[in-house]
DNA sequence: TGAATACTGAACCATACGGTTCAGTATTTG
DNA sequence: CAAATACTGAACCGTATGGTTCAGTATTCA
C-alpha cells in the first residue's frame, strides 16, 4: 500500500475541471475583473460566479480583494507551476512507455532485416 | 457573453483531481495492472478501484481490456497533451502578467534615476 | 466437478457541486 | 437622504462523487 495524497493538486485540478472557471482564468489573464463583470460575461448570477471565484481562490489560483462595494479578482502569484510539473513529468513517462514500445518494434524489424531470407 | 465548454478537459482535469487516480496513473507508468493489484496497492475495494479506473477511462487517460477473468489497465495513447497545452499556455500568460508588472516597476525606477535630485 | 479467483452491478450512504432564488448589508451617487 | 449598485449568505434543488456492502457471474485450477 502507498499513501497518495496531495491536497493542493486535488484542489487546483478540481478547480480547472470546470469550463466556466477556466474561462474566468482566461479572462483574468487579460486583466482584473469584478464579480459583476464576470457574471455578465459568463451569463450567470452573481452568487454563481462568486462561488466559482471562491473555488479558484481556495485552489490558490486567484486572489480577490474588496474595495468599497466592488470585489476585484486577479490571478494568484502561485501560478500553475505545480500543475505544469505534475503534467509534464507524467506526460514524459506516458510517452517514454510508448517510445519503449516503438523501440521494441523497431528492434524486431531490425532483427528481421538482419536475418535475410535464405 | 462567451460560451466556454470543453468536455474533454473537464473530464481529464476532474480525473486528475483525485489523489488515488493520480496514483493509478503513476502506477500504470511502471506497467499495466489488474484491478486486484491496484486494489491491493491503494487499500481499496475492487469496486472502488473499478470506479476510479472507469473515471480515468471516460477521460481517455487509461484503456482497459479483459482477458479471461482479469481486466488489465494501461495508459491511453492519447496522453496528457491537451492538458499540458492548456496549462502551459495559461502559465505563460500568468507569468507574462507579472513580468509586465515587473517591467512597469522597473520603468518607474528607471524614471526615478533619470530625474536626479536637484 | 467443485473450489478459488477476479471481476461486476445494484443499491445505498454521506457529502460536495453547480446552479438558482430571495432577502439582506454596505457603499456610492444624485 | 433616497435610490441605485455590488456584493453576500442562507436555503434549496437535482445530480455527481467516493466510497461501501452484498449478491451475483465468468474463468481457471486441482
Amino acid at each position: 500500500m502507498v499513501q497518495y495524497s496531495n491536497a493542493p493538486l486535488d484542489l487546483s485540478f478540481a478547480a480547472l475541471s470546470d469550463a466556466t472557471r477556466r474561462g474566468i482564468i482566461g479572462q483574468l489573464v487579460r486583466g482584473d475583473a469584478s464579480i459583476t463583470s464576470l457574471a455578465d460575461r459568463f451569463q450567470m448570477t452573481l452568487t454563481g460566479i462568486k462561488k466559482h471565484v471562491q473555488v479558484l481562490e481556495r485552489a490558490g489560483l486567484v486572489v480577490t480583494q474588496k474595495v468599497g462595494r466592488v470585489r476585484t479578482s486577479q490571478l494568484g502569484k502561485r501560478g500553475l507551476k505545480a500543475e505544469a510539473e505534475w503534467i509534464e513529468a507524467h506526460r514524459m513517462l506516458f510517452e517514454a512507455r510508448f517510445d519503449a514500445l516503438d523501440e521494441i518494434i523497431m528492434q524486431m524489424q531490425q532483427e528481421d532485416s538482419d536475418e535475410p531470407a535464405r
